[in-house]
DNA sequence: TTTTTCATGCTACTGAGTTGCAAATACGCA
DNA sequence: TGCGTATTTGCAACTCAGTAGCATGAAAAA
């Protein structure tokens, strides 16, 4: 069966060549495996994913989530399990904006173990902190089922 | 000059027993370590602050902390250096509670790393979350300054 | 095409956390 | 108080995510 994510190198392709970088094997490939992906997924996720048609060496699959994260394509989420996972960003609210805007928020199923973006969602967030205290930003992870494991 | 945590043996001696498990040497610092400390601890940090009076072995402090989470005397907070980092929990709300009641809030200072617990203040938090996916805890991570570095 | 610059792949490393097992220790009980 | 047993500790060796250095290879510029 042909991996979801070979549908995606097209986008993938204009997506790298938008950010004026070079344009290279691995990245296309790392970037459209994270368009297909309706979840957060990890380094060695992607290195899998990749495996059969694009096989990328695992150190560049960090080197290029890390750097799809520099140029704000993606965003990286630390999981319960000490791992990153990574995410595309929304086209039109990419986390930097969402990030100095205030808050960004996520959900993992405690039975599936998939991280969700609830990006759509804007959680109405109060925090009173200590005197002196400053708030730059507001990260939100909500543990719970999603609709496929309920 | 003479480590905080000291003042604090007595204080973890009882919590320990109030248990009804063994009470050890290494249970007893470890738990003085965490009542001493105003913010979340790492693992090296507690082997660190023991190493001149109550050396422990560094598996220990890894299962003695777990142990501490099991029961319900401290919780583990995810940081985002892969680290885990662990605080005590405060007597009349202990995180359990807390969590299931909903959500838990920490406060990470960029400037100087540590992290605290924003267990008195309340945030107000209320998220829409997509059809059919339900909530059972929501933890909230206040990035920002902290009095002293402000 | 040639040159230059940057990305990749490989190997080796770090550092957090875990596992298995023998030795030590807390605690119940005589 | 001393003994026996169950539990903990300490040690060594391991796993696994992520990183660093460096030579090779590929993309873009000339």
């Amino acid at each position: 069966m042909k991996p979801p994510y070979l549908d995606y190198l097209v986008d993938a392709e204009a997506g790298i060549r938008a950010t004026g970088e070079r344009l290279t094997q691995p990245r296309i490939a790392v970037l459209a495996c994270l368009l297909a992906s309706g979840s957060a997924a990890s380094h060695l996720d992607v290195a899998h994913t990749l495996a059969d048609h694009h096989a990328v060496d695992r150190v560049t699959v960090y080197r290029v989530l890390e750097w799809l994260v520099n140029k704000g394509l993606a965003h990286r989420i630390a999981g319960d399990d000490r791992v990153w996972r990574f995410m595309i960003n929304a086209q039109h609210s990419p986390a930097q904006t969402d990030r100095q805007h205030g808050h960004h928020a996520h959900f993992t199923c405690e039975a599936c173990g998939q991280t969700f973006c609830l990006e759509k969602v804007t959680p109405q967030v109060e925090v009173k902190l200590p005197k002196g205290f400053r708030t730059s930003e507001i990260d939100l992870m909500v543990r719970g089922r999603c609709a496929h494991c309920a």
